[in-house]
DNA sequence: CTTCATACGTAGCTACGCTACTTGTCCGGC
DNA sequence: GCCGGACAAGTAGCGTAGCTACGTATGAAG
C-alpha cells in the first residue's frame, strides 16, 4: 500500500502499539508489521525519528536495557502519551469518518449485519 | 481537524465529489464543506493546484464556461478518472482498515447504529 | 465608490515520511 | 578463524504535497 499515506497518522499509530506494552524499536516495527499482516512495513529512517519525536514531546519515555551487549531502546507509552493516544484515536475516528463518507459511502465495514 | 491528515487522499476526494456530476473548483470546496459539515474546508490553494495535477494525469477534465463573464472552469470525470477513483476507494478501504485495527478496535466507522 | 462574495490562480514554506547509509553485536556456516 | 546475515539503533538529505499568503478580476450590495 502506498506508505505516504500515513502522513500525520504515524505518530497515533506508534502510541497505539505502545500501549499493548513497552516495546524497542525494532519490535514496534515487527509489530506494526504483524498486526497489518505486512501491509505496514516501515523502514528504521521513519521510526526511530518519529519515537524520538515522541519522546520530544513526552508522550513515551525511553530507557536502555543492555542485553547481551546488544542494545536496545525501550519506549513506554507515559501518562500524557495515553491522553495524546485517546485524542489521536478522536481524531482518527473523525478523520475516516469524514473522508469515508465520500471514498466508502454505504459500504461500511463489519456492518453488513 | 488536522488537515495535514488528508496528505495522499485529496486527489481521491476530488474525484469523488466530481463523480455525482462535473462542478467547478469553487463549487467543489463548497460541495467538500458541505458534505462533510464543515470539517473539510479546503484553502482554494489546495484545490487549484490539485486539479490540474489531476488534469494533467488524465483523470478529469476541464471546460471554461463565462458566466456573466464570471470565469468558470467546470472539471469533469474522465474514464480514467472514475477507473482511478476505484483504485483509490480500494486504496482507502485497506488503508482505513488497516490504521483503523490499531486506532478503532472493534469500534467501526460509520456503524454507530 | 467601496466592500464583499464569487472565482481563479501562483510562489514559497513547511511538515513529514522515505531512501540510503553508518555503526555495532551476535550467531551460523564454511 | 572469518564472513555474511539477522538484530538493533541511528543520521543526513530528499521529495511529495498540502498550506499560507498573496494577486487579479467581476458583479452585486450598501
Amino acid at each position: 500500500m502506498k506508505a505516504q499515506a500515513l502522513h500525520g497518522h504515524l505518530d497515533a499509530l506508534l502510541l497505539a502499539v505502545l500501549e499493548g506494552g513497552a516495546l524497542h524499536g525494532y519490535a514496534i516495527i515487527e509489530a506494526l508489521r504483524a498486526r497489518s499482516d505486512g501491509n505496514l512495513d516501515l523502514p528504521t529512517g521513519t521510526i526511530y525519528p518519529a519515537l524520538r519525536r515522541l519522546e520530544r514531546a513526552g508522550h513515551v519515555v525511553s530507557t536502555w536495557s543492555t542485553v547481551n551487549g546488544r542494545e536496545r531502546r525501550t519506549y513506554q507509552l507515559t501518562d500524557a502519551g495515553h491522553r495524546a493516544l485517546a485524542g489521536e484515536r478522536a481524531g482518527w475516528r473523525e478523520f475516516s469518518s469524514t473522508v469515508g463518507r465520500f471514498l466508502d459511502p454505504g459500504t461500511s465495514p463489519a456492518a453488513p449485519a
